[in-house]
DNA sequence: GCAGAATAGTTGCAACTGCAACCAAGTCAA
DNA sequence: TTGACTTGGTTGCAGTTGCAACTATTCTGC
């Protein structure tokens, strides 16, 4: 029996309910199954999938706004965006106005990459949220919502 | 409706929707809040604690029983216990009856650890419920249990 | 009892990541 | 203008990870 405020190991922490615990193994869960999309057929990491597929939803951009966009780090981004256009997937293109910026964009080809990728990511969305049920899967997205925003306090939508 | 489905990159894939990075990004902002806990103070590793939450949770058991309920890597097992042993927080005790397996338990010291870190997680895992709401909270919690279950097909409790 | 398969666990290697430090360009203020 | 500060982006380094290959032990069928 030890004393100070640590014998109560035997405490009422569930690791099995521990939310941070729940989301990590169902976002690996998750990716791990769609990871065979982008990285089996095209050889992108997953980083550069999501690039990819910032830079496909939104158009032009810079690293800077796919950071804020995204929540990804800026190097992830960084190397991401170096592989993706060594690939010939992406094009930067200078700003004239500031010089320190590049706008990005996916070339022709990173285009239909992207092309593929969305409409295998829409699929296994749908997959997804049919087996969870239409409802739930909502009620899952507003809840996800929350916790990304309590997580960076800046958020604009 | 494309053949070569490459065309129709315009399609109605919405990155924003798409449930894997929504999980990805709701992971890695809650994970990262709590990182300090461990990674701070103790110098572990978000693995290690996994680990060592699931060992004093569910008391002695080998490193094989842990991936098979936690859906860890048992490489990543492996090295955390290393790390974990090499800490003093764990102890590993050869199996008798099957030379091949190690039982693994927490120290002393690893009890207090745990029951640190225990006792932090479980506020945290209710300042966000709280933040969510209980309702919200228990039916993401199912959500995402459903949702790992689906990943990997064995499934006991 | 034995060859072959399965299981527990470790390790080498190559890739990915996070952090901090860094360079270059732009901004602000006096 | 000049100097301090901010911002866009890259890089070095150390740590973490995933995969495949590996050893050692146990199991299985015959």
């Amino acid at each position: 029996m030890t004393d100070d405020a640590s014998h109560d190991f035997d405490q009422q922490f569930d690791l099995g309910r521990f939310l941070p615990y729940l989301l990590n193994q169902a976002a690996e869960a998750t990716s791990r199954s769609f990871q065979e999309a982008y990285r089996g057929d095209f050889g992108m990491s997953r980083t550069q999938w999501r690039v990819m597929a910032n830079l496909g939803k939104f158009g032009a951009m810079t690293a800077a706004e796919i950071c804020r966009i995204s929540h990804i780090e800026k190097t992830k981004v960084s190397r991401a965006v170096a592989a993706l256009e060594a690939a010939g997937h992406l094009r930067r293109e200078a700003d004239p106005a500031d010089r320190r910026a590049a706008h990005l964009s996916l070339t022709e080809a990173g285009r239909r990459v992207y092309g593929q990728l969305g409409l295998r990511a829409r699929d296994y969305d749908a997959a997804l949220r049919a087996a969870l049920g239409v409802a739930e899967a909502e009620a899952l997205e507003r809840a996800l919502r929350r916790l990304i925003a309590m997580g960076s306090p800046e958020q604009s939508t």
